[in-house]
RNA sequence: AACCCCGUGGUGUAACGGUAGCACAACAGAUUUUGGUUCUGUUUGUCAAGGUUCGAAUCCUUGCGGGGUUGCCA
């Protein structure tokens, strides 16, 4: 039973404590590299998990790189949001902040002296032209035309991309590797393309922009990375990765290990899917409570430590899974258990009047904070003759094994009294519009009552006279298919038209005083987040998730 | 069918040639002033066939199945 034993031990970390111990690295350098380029989500989450938590084990360092050699794509907007995602998930990246940008220098230089020794050349053909050229995965390519240009001919047009003598497309660099190479990333890749779009950080300093095969492998070296994770689509990007190393004058020799990225059931993680969504408001933003984005899933008021946890269960591998969203949900229900103050509220509200109740009486009931904290001890729940409860909690023709308040039954109101349903009262539709209840003054707070009485349930409730009015959002899966992503058709003929329901809301006083981005439990129901559309005049909140209901279960069984 | 990667209960993940373990899910029970929490128990698995070995989830071969790759995206 040594420490060793609980330690999570991966592919990853075992290569990386194999070069610890051989003396391959004394520090291990890691690095989360997103492209500014959109909103980072639940998939990103286990890739700074992963960079961030190795560099945490090992007492190394992980470094926040952005990878922008693409201006058409890319914006400011994005690295703040991402720079916030990242400090939220509980990680920090100190002084070592990189932008790709700051090696366009350096990497310009790498490319001419690629070109210097024959390994590069400057391609005039179109890219249609290209493209037929490099064969397909049956057949070899055929060398381009150009590719026999001198050095010479070959410096001097380079120069003058970069002079912005061409208009975009008009050439571009390619390495000179292998036409015939069975990896397509190896039949001459394009190192840099000719792109008059002025960057978010160098501005209009250059046209030509490195691509991501020329750039990520020299930064990681740049940086001193020493393991370069990412996930496995570059799997075949690796001989290229590799190649550029090997071929040019950098200052380390990074190593990159490829895993399976993140899936999830009823999740669509596709971020041109997903900003098809926001912009054609199937949701109201990236931050929706209901997008698996980060900034989505923390207005949720999902717990950045459940978030962690779930990354930590999901383990690291090449096999591409799909995890139970169910596994996420108990995280976060875990750490909610642990820590959210309890509170009541009722979402669908029904009136009950205690007819023997005085009319003016009004008592301070005692009720646990949270049951997890005992020393936390006790808030006071305001009780009077008139209360609301939960639509859901009376029936008139219960079943036998409905346990809550029902014509001539008795139920417990948490930590107040026991009541007895005695009339039931409906408008002229035949709804029921109030229940009249007696309650029984020996069961004060709860409390069994001398006599030796029984009751199954407790229900919750908040007193009519003294209930603070809120909106309540109740939030389910925005998708109904397990895998909408590889289900037949668009996956918008798979979104949940439930996903989301309003209700008007009766919450216990001191919920009043909850601020905005805190969680708490609504007894019986589950957990909820004060959102930031609150104003002072209207709470809103939303459910973060549901308790467990075995109730429901049975009820549906029957 | 060119090359590459991957196959362990329902979903994931461990076991590194030596008792197939863990989490979630499911089911049953106990406790409970939340039908929550907690606790106990049960069910379900090594893709297949050969080979190596005293012994194979693990090594080898073949087959089967799934995925990836033909951007001047990352």
């Amino acid at each position: 039973m040594s420490e060793k034993d609980h330690q999570p031990t991966d592919f990853i970390r075992q290569v990386i404590e194999e070069d610890l111990k051989s003396g391959k690295h004394k520090e291990i350098v890691t690095r989360f590299p997103p492209e500014p380029n959109g909103y980072l989500h639940i998939g990103h989450a286990k890739s700074i998990c992963l960079n961030f938590g190795i560099a945490q084990e090992f007492e190394g360092q992980c470094n926040l790189r952005f990878d922008d050699t693409n201006p058409a794509k890319e914006d400011v907007e994005y690295v703040d949001s991402i720079k916030e995602d990242v400090r939220w998930l509980g990680f920090d990246w100190g002084d070592n902040l990189y932008f790709a940008s700051d090696y366009f220098e350096q990497l310009y230089t790498w490319a001419v002296d690629l070109i210097k020794e024959g390994k590069a050349y400057v391609d005039d053909q179109t890219a249609e032209e290209m493209s037929k050229g490099r064969g397909n995965l049956q057949t070899p390519g055929e060398n381009s035309p150009f590719r026999d240009r001198s050095v010479e001919e070959n410096l001097a047009l380079f120069q003058e991309m970069r002079d912005g003598k061409f208009g975009d497309g008009e050439k571009v660099l390619r390495a000179k590797i292998d036409m015939a190479h069975p990896n397509m990333n190896m039949r001459d890749p394009v190192l840099y393309r000719i792109t008059h779009i002025e960057h978010h950080r160098s501005g209009d300093k250059w046209c030509i922009y490195p691509m991501y095969d020329f750039t990520h492998g020299q930064s990681d070296a740049l940086e001193g990375v020493t393991h370069s994770l990412c996930t496995l689509e570059f799997e075949h990007h690796r001989p290229l990765y590799e190649w550029f190393i090997d071929n040019i004058d950098v200052p380390s020799k990074p190593r990159q290990i490829e895993f399976a990225k993140l899936q999830l059931t009823y999740t669509m993680l596709g971020k041109r899917n997903m900003r098809f969504l926001v912009e054609n408001d199937y949701v109201s933003g990236w931050d929706d409570p209901r997008m698996p984005t980060i900034s989505g899933i923390r207005r949720r008021g999902y717990p950045s430590e459940a978030i962690r946890n779930f990354c930590h269960n999901v383990g690291v591998t090449k096999f591409k899974s799909t995890h139970d969203i169910g596994l996420l949900e108990n995280e976060v229900r875990q750490v909610l258990n642990r820590d959210a103050l309890r509170f009541m509220a009722v979402l669908d509200p029904l009136k009950v009047i205690v007819t023997n109740y005085p009319e003016e009486k009004v008592e301070e009931m005692d009720a646990v904070k949270n049951p997890e904290k005992p020393e936390l001890g006790t808030r006071k729940v305001p009780f009077c003759r008139e209360l609301y409860i939960e639509r859901d909690d009376f029936m008139e023709d219960a079943p036998k094994k409905f346990f809550r308040l029902k014509p001539g039954g008795e139920v417990r109101f948490r930590c107040a009294y026991w009541l007895k349903c005695e009339e039931v009262i409906k408008d002229e539709n035949g709804e029921i519009t109030e229940l009249h209840c007696t309650y029984d003054p020996d069961t004060r707070g709860g409390e069994n009552p001398p006599d030796g009485r029984k009751v199954k349930g407790t229900i919750h409730w908040v007193s009519a006279r003294h209930a603070v009015d809120a909106e309540v959002r109740v939030y389910d899966r925005l998708f109904k298919e397990e895998n909408p992503d590889a289900a037949e058709g668009s996956f918008l003929d798979y979104l949940n038209p439930n996903s989301i329901e309003i209700k008007n809301a009766k919450l216990e006083p001191g919920l009043g005083e909850i601020e905005v981005g805190e969680t708490v439990q609504f007894e019986r129901l589950g957990y909820f987040c004060v959102d930031t559309d609150s104003s002072d005049d209207k709470k809103i909140v939303n459910r973060t998730v549901p308790l467990r209901d075995s109730w429901a279960k049975i009820a549906q069984k029957s």
